[in-house]
RNA sequence: GGGUAGUUAGCUCAGCGGAAGAGCACAUCCCUUACAAGGAUGGGGUCGCAGGUUCGAGCCCUGCACUACCCACCA
């Protein structure tokens, strides 16, 4: 085999090719198979509406890691792709390239409109998804799916009907948040509050004059939404405030309108804030809509479901928009001296999660689900540990808000999304239309996945569906069952196995679900309460909840700050492996991280320092010719061979129980410290030696260990780093015993490593040779000596078993070190002129006539002999206390006398020299 | 108002009961035949504050202070 390798390793060169060869080779695919364990995750969709983030990227390299380390584990592993429809967002998209044609949906009409989408949806929808390809992702691309396609849409008329069935999904007219903009109600999670600096206006409302009154009477309300006072339609305190007892029966006048309203007495009032009354508008304001309820208060509407004042508000009002209304209120009221004070006043905002504005509450007519009942089952899977949470600490959020759920509104009255399956009979009178009118019908609603010809009960054909569209976050909530076919458990039978077994059985439940936590509860929380309910079953038994990424200085990234970093600029300029390595190594489970230039600078070089090894040892491997005997273990292993394989078992074993436990920046950090500082700092200068030597014997044994290893790291590389170790991979396969014929090395097997052969005698030793070799590169450092010019040293061990290690491993000192003459002598005094250095078990001492700076050389130990005195003191302060030396574990207390007596040889020998300097 | 996490070297973060660590940045030397996107060496930290537990505490407990995020019908 020729080995021809370039210096740098260029991404783009290597990129380009693998993809495709993976994908058509079938390494993605994933088909039921009798006797071989599923693992499966299902993708959390992105919109379509999207492009490749940080967020983006960062969840699925995570989700990527797991599935190539599950398939290399030998699990049939399955990663399905698909996309949402994203609802509010995408229509948002698309109305606003009608905008800038000047056109808008409702001049188009619903169905050429929702044609529109469609269209838009076959142009730019997959986006996101070649954009996922570019990053590497295993996605099994025959089972992509999309929210709205025919197979999930299935699944959510099926849901629908069945919830509704059962009687967890009813109608009603509630105060729901809506959006003036988008014109559709919210889900309460989907209002993102924002505090505020507002103003809390106190506001006079006279007091009807009862009979012999003579002086002008008022009661003081705090608001901070003075606009609606036009639909207020009575005041409420406390029954228990004695400021308002005697005003019980009192009228109010409400100022501007002239309404006559009563004084309501309500616990819900909190005496202490503000004035202790409240003014009640219960069209406009949840609490004040409850204490309405309680106390029969009518609803004046004025504000409509545009944001701007209806009728209702009265002629001075009528069109104007809420935050005008605002100031034509308070003005009118400042100038009829009704405006007492203003005062400023911190609250949260309720802004729609999708535009920002500012939601309002109105009543409207929509459809509800349950959740009771589901949030019961939700928790107790969590609690019983059914499903689990990485970091576990995620649990208890969960729980929260699962246990503080009110009714999901569902209903949006948008057009792109699930058209709710409802239909209404409006008799045989032709011309109704309006929501209201249909719901006045006499014949009750018809739900139906299909469209009924007629209505049951009278027979007309006169039918009309509801026109309100479902969350998207309802089809989402149902996707790890719904892209297997759900309902239809026989779908998907035997695809491609012949075995009888169908996607739905054998996948469901997943295994893990990979996402943020900023969707913990709009989408994971509502997985698991619609699989339970659907299937009986949790829809994952594991969720691992990553951090979100933020700038370098900690701020999300987003579009409108302008502090995003692309990913695919990144990949483009530093390789997709990078980008890859450097999101792992900061994914620590459940805490945000915070990314710079610098991480995949850092990264970029890492995959360079791969690439380079690996040219190294593959240069060296070429031209050797390989009996069937070149297998590590047929030569007896010298210091080295035994150090680097503990270490490397070590590695193993550690980033297997990582990966396991999704502590992912663990796995991608210990694998850059043993690849970078172990295998390439000290293991491959250390072969360098061998590998010079003219004993073929040699070379090959170190060679053997060197091809090895690299070709287990790169398979443990491999789901962090695919590009960049498939591509090394296909040049050291034919060196390796391991190989058998896997042709890439996601099909090649994750490495064993028997960890009762990790040798810590090598270990210790090991350790100990690299303490003298630092020694005496930090003397030939500060005291200048030329780095090519080879130095004469003497070694003198403090016991027989010490000199031993430094006769067995001479060589590597003179090489790494630049020693050319080295003397062992255990009697050896300093020479004049010479540095010292003294470690636990050795003096080393290097000559330097001419070369040694005897000013420095004094300053240099002179910092040493105080370190060592100050270890002194610590362990004869620890040794001196008697409850230590009683109460602390005996081999504690003998590492504090091993620690003090190399401290006092160390400080000793450094004070005689210092005396010898002068 | 409630909850959760964080506060360790200039920056980004590990460490979570027994001598303060890494990467980047910085300084010195070196283009040594894998790699200057590299190598060797070095400087730099009363581990947010105050108590407590312990023979021993970044590490466990209790307060406090900031910071970030999440939840909430604070008119």
């Amino acid at each position: 085999m020729k080995v021809e390798i370039e210096k740098v390793y260029e991404p783009s060169k290597t990129e380009s090719k693998w993809y495709k060869k993976w994908k058509d080779g079938g390494f993605f695919r994933s088909r039921p198979e009798a006797g071989k364990k599923p693992f499966t995750i299902v993708i959390p969709p992105p919109n379509v509406t999207g492009s490749l983030h940080m967020g983006h990227a960062l969840n699925n390299t995570l989700q990527d890691i797991i599935i190539r380390f599950k398939k290399m584990r030998n699990f049939n592993a399955l990663w399905v792709p698909g996309t949402d429809h994203g609802g509010i967002a995408t229509q948002n998209v698309v109305e606003k390239l009608l905008k800038a044609e000047g056109k808008d949906r409702h001049a188009l009409g619903r169905e050429k409109f929702i044609e529109r989408m469609w269209q838009w949806r076959a142009e730019s929808g997959d986006t996101i998804l070649n954009q996922l390809t570019r990053l590497g992702c295993a996605l099994d691309w025959e089972r992509t799916r999309f929210t709205m396609d025919e197979t999930c849409s299935r699944a959510v008329l099926a849901a629908f009907i069945e919830l509704f069935n059962r009687g967890l999904i009813y109608r009603g007219k509630r105060l729901v948040n809506w959006c003036p903009r988008c014109h559709t109600a919210l889900a309460d999670i989907e209002v993102e509050h924002e505090e505020e600096i507002g103003k809390l206006w106190h506001i006079k409302y006279p007091i009807e004059k009862a009979k012999g009154d003579k002086k002008e009477k008022f009661l003081v309300v705090a608001t901070t939404r003075p606009e609606t006072m036009l639909g207020d339609t009575g005041v409420a305190v406390n029954p228990e405030d004695k400021r308002y007892k005697k005003l019980k029966g009192s009228k109010i006048l409400l100022p501007l309108v002239g309404r006559e309203i009563p004084l309501v007495y309500d616990d819900a009032v909190d005496m202490t804030f503000g004035t202790g009354a409240v003014k009640v508008t219960p069209a406009h304001d949840p609490t004040d809509f409850e204490i309405a309820a309680r106390h029969k208060l009518p609803h004046v509407v004025v504000i409509d479901f545009h944001g701007r004042m209806t009728e209702d508000a009265g002629a001075d009002y009528k069109g104007l928009d809420r935050y005008e209304a605002r100031k034509k209120v308070l003005h009118d009221l400042e100038a009829r001296g009704l405006l007492l004070e203003t005062v400023d006043h911190p609250h949260s905002i309720g802004h729609c999660y999708r535009c920002n504005s500012v939601v309002e509450p109105l009543v409207s007519e929509q459809w509800f689900l349950k959740v009771e009942e589901m949030s019961r089952k939700a928790m107790k899977a969590a609690e019983d540990g059914r499903i689990k949470f990485y970091p576990e600490s995620w649990r208890k959020p969960y729980m929260m808000w699962l246990e503080n759920l009110r009714d999901w509104c569902i209903s949006r009255q948008i057009w792109w999304g699930h058209r709710i399956p409802v239909y209404y009979c409006r008799g045989k009178e032709q011309g109704a239309s309006s929501k209201e009118e249909m719901k006045q019908s006499a014949c009750p609603p018809i739900v139906s996945a299909e469209p009924p010809k007629k209505c049951p009960k009278c027979g007309g054909t006169n039918i009309e569906q509801d026109p309100d569209v479902l969350d998207t976050w309802f089809s989402s909530a149902l996707w790890p069952f719904s892209v297997f076919g759900w309902p239809d458990k026989g779908r998907g039978k035997g695809q491609g196995s012949g075995e009888g077994l169908n996607d739905l059985e054998y996948y469901y439940p997943t295994s893990v679900l990979v996402t943020g936590h900023e969707i913990l509860y709009l989408w994971v929380a509502r997985m698991v309460q619609m699989g339970l309910t659907f299937m009986g079953d949790i829809p994952f038994s594991e969720v691992f909840i990553h951090g979100i990424v933020r700038d370098k200085s900690g701020k999300k990234m987003s579009k409108s700050l302008g502090n995003v970093i692309d990913p695919l600029g990144v990949m483009e300029k530093y390789g997709t492996d990078a980008l890859r390595f450097a999101l792992t190594q900061s994914a620590a489970p459940g805490r945000d991280m915070q990314l710079s230039e610098d991480s995949f600078v850092s990264a970029r070089n890492f995959a360079n320092k791969i690439w380079n090894a690996s040219r190294f040892v593959m240069m060296n491997v070429e031209g050797i010719v390989w009996d069937e005997n070149h297998i590590m273990t047929v030569w007896p292993m010298e210091l080295a061979d035994r150090w680097i394989l503990s270490e490397y078992r070590k590695t193993v074993r550690d980033v297997t129980k990582a990966i396991e436990n999704y502590d992912m920046d663990v796995a991608a950090r210990t694998l850059y410290e043993f690849f970078w500082s172990k295998y390439c700092d000290w293991y491959i200068e250390l072969a360098k030696i061998r590998i010079g030597s003219d004993d073929l014997k040699q070379r090959k044994a170190a060679l053997s260990i060197l091809i090895e290893l690299l070709a287990g790291t790169l398979r443990m590389l491999s789901p962090v780093m695919p590009y960049l170790t498939e591509e090394l991979w296909q040049s050291i396969r034919g060196f390796v015993k391991h190989t058998g014929s896997s042709e890439n090395i996601m099909l090649s097997s994750w490495p064993e490593a028997d960890e009762s052969k990790i040798d810590q005698q090598a270990l210790d030793e090991m350790a100990l040779v690299q303490q003298v070799i630092t020694s005496v590169r930090t003397i030939r450092s500060e005291m200048n000596v030329p780095p090519g010019k080879g130095i004469t040293v003497t070694v003198k061990p403090h016991s027989d078993e010490k000199r031993k290690v430094i006769e067995r491993n001479g060589s590597y000192l003179q090489c790494l070190a630049k020693i050319e003459t080295m003397e062992i002598n255990s009697k050896a005094s300093r020479p004049k002129q010479s540095a010292l250095a003294v470690i636990s078990g050795y003096e080393i001492f290097v000559p330097l006539s001419g070369l040694i700076d005897l000013n420095k050389e004094k300053t240099r130990l002179e910092k040493e002999l105080t370190g060592a005195r100050q270890e002194i003191e610590r362990c004869n302060q620890k040794l001196g206390n008697e409850s230590f030396v009683t109460r602390a574990p005996a081999a504690e207390v003998d590492k504090i006398k091993q620690r003090l007596g190399d401290a006092q040889l160390k400080s000793e020998r450094i004070a005689v020299s210092l005396q010898n300097l002068g």
